[in-house]
DNA sequence: CTAGAACACAGTTCTAGAACAGTGGAGGTG
DNA sequence: CACCTCCACTGTTCTAGAACTGTGTTCTAG
């Protein structure tokens, strides 16, 4: 009995909120309820509940309940989004252009992102066969990608992004509009939803004249966005 | 009796590190001691380091004791730290050369980091005035300007960066053993010390080809760090 | 029909112990 | 002298309760 009762509580439980026996928004069983059925004290109990609350799985209210966080909410936490969202939540006016969709077994998703009427963001999207179908027929020039794929039920639990420096080549300069040679950031983004499946990939190519990544980094907290070059906070 | 108690005696701890009370480094008494002074049990006072540890202000170690988190373990607690930092931490052997230093009133510190044999980062650090002098005769090929300041008694608060794509251009081309034109970040970095006075200005050019910089983000958190292009964890 | 009191139920804080698990030094043994 | 065991010390996990506070509903008095 290596490792602590607390953790394979809250190893369980969270493997059960991951796959859906309880949903976003639920109420998990009182605590009481639960420290009895595990054969816990509620101390104990509540250790696991606190490693849950830690990884944002969970939010607790006094004289309510547990609830399992809502994942919308998990966007909204400075966290899990994206350029785009990074840039409208800054008060620029975001445009799409879609210059191409294909469906051929998964979906894959050509955009083109205008920072007022410039273009910034080269974008390809590409989302695999069993969610492709769902939302295939989606107009995405007005709905964004994830708003699809949350409203075909897909929930969205982290991503991982790579980004590294590079030189802007002529199938993308063209939609972008600038001469080739120039200075870019490449993005890798992979999103992953419950179970560890892929739900998105991404590579995008953003104008390096435009766009800057911007890291505030304290004692405790770190915060990482995507911001316009003109609007630099500091220099 | 509104507040509870393990929240005061966070906050009367927090008050007395902050203070200098405990130095970083320095060894809190143990836990049976500290809740015997309180009046508590050990259960409470646990509940007070627990808030202690979460903002990253103690460190504890199973069998050795509770610690003032020093300076440095802030860097390590993957927020505050830089390029070098991140990549030791990765397990690289990374090097320093430096090229140049100069003091006219400030500092200016001009190095190289090799990461084994390959020069990767061209970084080019000043430092304002009141602390240049109390540094300036380091030894920085061995000394990291970090731990010097800290040396010198100066305390890092929070830093600011901001990274765009760039072209390898020729002064520093040379430096770094590599042809103009290559993609490279630049990154800006400044950093604060008490009072948001400046510390430290940074100005990096960091080698695409061998660097990335990679994001997760989930739920409640976010990690930034700067990796080698090889060792990439998905792809 | 409404205002407020009472109640049921939720999470929160705390006690007083006990036993477990790392760490490092003091002694003993080869 | 080197190695190894034991022990004292640290933080860690857990029990079995008790009392508290916050929230919403339900019942009751006006």
């Amino acid at each position: 009995m290596k490792i602590p009762a607390y953790r394979r509580i809250a190893t369980d439980l969270a493997d059960r909120i991951r796959a859906g026996e309880y949903r976003p928004g639920d109420a998990l069983p009182a605590q009481r309820e639960l420290s009895a059925g595990y054969g816990v004290t509620l101390m104990t109990l509540r250790q696991a509940l606190q490693e849950l609350r830690d990884e944002g799985l969970i939010v607790q209210q006094a004289g309510r309940g547990t609830f399992v966080a809502p994942v919308q909410a998990a966007y909204r936490v400075d966290t899990l989004r994206s350029f785009v969202e990074d840039l409208r939540e800054q008060g620029h006016r975001v445009a799409t252009e879609v210059v191409a969709v294909a469906l051929d077994g998964g979906l894959r998703l050509e955009r083109v992102r205008l920072l007022g009427d410039r273009p910034v963001i080269h974008q390809t999207s590409s989302v695999p066969a069993p969610w492709a179908a769902a939302i295939a027929d989606e107009d995405f020039r007005r709905v964004s990608l994830y708003a699809a794929l949350a409203e075909a039920g897909v929930t969205i639990v982290r991503a991982s992004e790579r980004i590294v420096p590079g030189l802007l080549t002529e199938p993308v300069a063209g939609h972008l509009r600038r001469p080739a040679g120039e200075a870019v950031f490449v993005s890798e983004r992979t999103t992953y939803g419950m179970d560890e499946q892929v739900v998105v990939v991404d590579r995008a190519v953003i104008v390096g004249d435009l766009i800057e990544i911007r890291a505030e980094r304290a004692a405790t907290r770190l915060s990482l966005q995507w911001g316009t070059v003109r609007d630099r906070p500091f220099g």
